[in-house]
DNA sequence: CGAATGCTTGATATGGTTCAAATCCCGTGG
DNA sequence: CCACGGGATTTGAACCATATCAAGCATTCG
């Protein structure tokens, strides 16, 4: 196993994971060069209206997908955590809007968009896969528009860390009602994608301490109460549902 | 010409229009049985938790897709135009929690999601056509919870009615400030779609109407100056850039 | 140990909501 | 052709969730 192979891991885990792929499609995921990159401290990766020729896979940390109005002010679309691939959408569509911020710490892996390019044409199954991604992607970001509508700032606090429960893989399988999982974001960066200012982020998590539900401190999420977390949410997992693997049949 | 390769023709158009098909390609989607429906009125077509087998392409009229909280209130995540097709996500993942909603009367066709799976694992470049438009319909979400984000109401009218302009294919050509378009929803329905009150959006077209920027009536948007109703939007067109022909090359 | 960054709290302001009600508009049936 | 009815629009007034402004405190890190 060479230094690719091993870097490698974390893309055709996730599209494995997800989509049926074969051996073959699987090793030659395996054989795109790529390089891992790390950034200390929350900081800019991609700015939008930058045209960028890579895709990016979180190794570790949270990186937050932006867009930015012209007086400066960030809307985070969705938080990616690891495994996640960043900038997928480009093979379709280059130019897009498309800003990348590390919420503290992170490391990632950067793939240039011409091997994906090449792969997706030559297998059609890994092209599947990738569109599965983008799904994926744009499910949670619908989500999100519909929670940041229809629920007040406590539920969409709770929403937002049912959410990254579930994808941080933090959800342990014997019912157990309380668990752990690691966020370094500041609050700063809650209230860029919660919509609400970092002071009434504050207030609605400190209301979620003292009810018991949840904590966050030393960049660690307590969830206390996982039942009751999802009813303040108004949460629905549905859309999260790791997408079905066969895309030839029903 | 039969019958179902005139029906087809919006879905072939709308393909062709954004990426580079054979004439094999563009024939066998209008091989693709489908069947025309109407509704007339304000009606539900989908429910969210159904899980449907089709796909929509909108011939007329608008529609919103949505979903729903448990307390009934609604999130318009986008509203269709005539030409978009809708449901396409499910070609990828089946069960998402989609619901669809006719704006005033709207006719559509109705298209198997077995019969599209199949095109697409036939034909890699119907394959690629397909995942282009759901990137597409991703990044019109994006940008709407964007605006809803970080633009107050008055700016976040313009904003939907400056997306619709483009989508709805509205602009003339010539440089010319003023143009009209159709636009059968109601007040209440923008309310849906902006995370405002009925009330408040109906305050905010007087507003426009009062500055000379736009003008709802009978269901006909008139922009009276392009310009302007940009600037107020702070909108940017290059979300919508029609996405580029070759997924091969650069 | 000092500086910076993030967190917490209080007081005040406001954009948008909510509730209530009048008016307009258009299709429908008599 | 007119009267009727019901949805859609418009307006007013009171209220509230969240923003804004201001300041002090806690951690972390160089």
């Amino acid at each position: 196993m060479n230094a690719h192979e091993h870097a490698l891991h974390p893309i055709a885990q996730r599209l494995a994971a997800r989509s049926r792929l074969s051996t073959e499609e699987r090793d030659a995921i395996l054989m795109v060069p790529s390089r891992l990159e790390r950034v200390a401290k929350s900081r800019d990766i991609w700015r939008p209206q930058l045209s960028e020729s890579n895709v990016l896979v979180l190794v570790s940390g949270l990186i937050g997908a932006f867009r930015q109005a012209r007086n400066g002010a960030r809307q985070i679309t969705s938080i990616h955590v690891s495994g996640d691939i960043m900038g997928l959408e480009r093979i379709m569509t280059s130019h897009l809007p498309l800003g990348l911020q590390a919420l503290g710490d992170a490391s990632f892996l950067i793939l240039s968009l011409t091997d994906l390019r090449r792969l997706a044409d030559r297998y059609p199954a890994i092209s599947m896969a990738f569109w599965r991604e983008c799904v994926s992607t744009s499910e949670i970001i619908a989500e999100r528009l519909f929670a940041i509508r229809s629920l007040d700032a406590y539920s969409r606090t709770a929403h937002l860390f049912c959410e990254l429960a579930i994808r941080s893989d933090a959800i342990p399988s014997k019912g157990s009602n309380s668990f752990s999982f690691s966020f370094g974001a500041t609050q700063q960066h809650l209230s860029d994608v919660l919509a609400l200012t970092p002071i009434h982020v504050n207030r609605m998590l400190r209301e979620l301490r003292e009810r018991s539900v949840m904590t966050l401190q030393n960049r660690l999420v307590t969830i206390h109460n996982w039942d009751l977390i999802q009813r303040i949410a108004n949460f629905d997992p549905a859309y999260l549902q790791p997408s079905y693997n066969n895309a030839g049949a029903d």
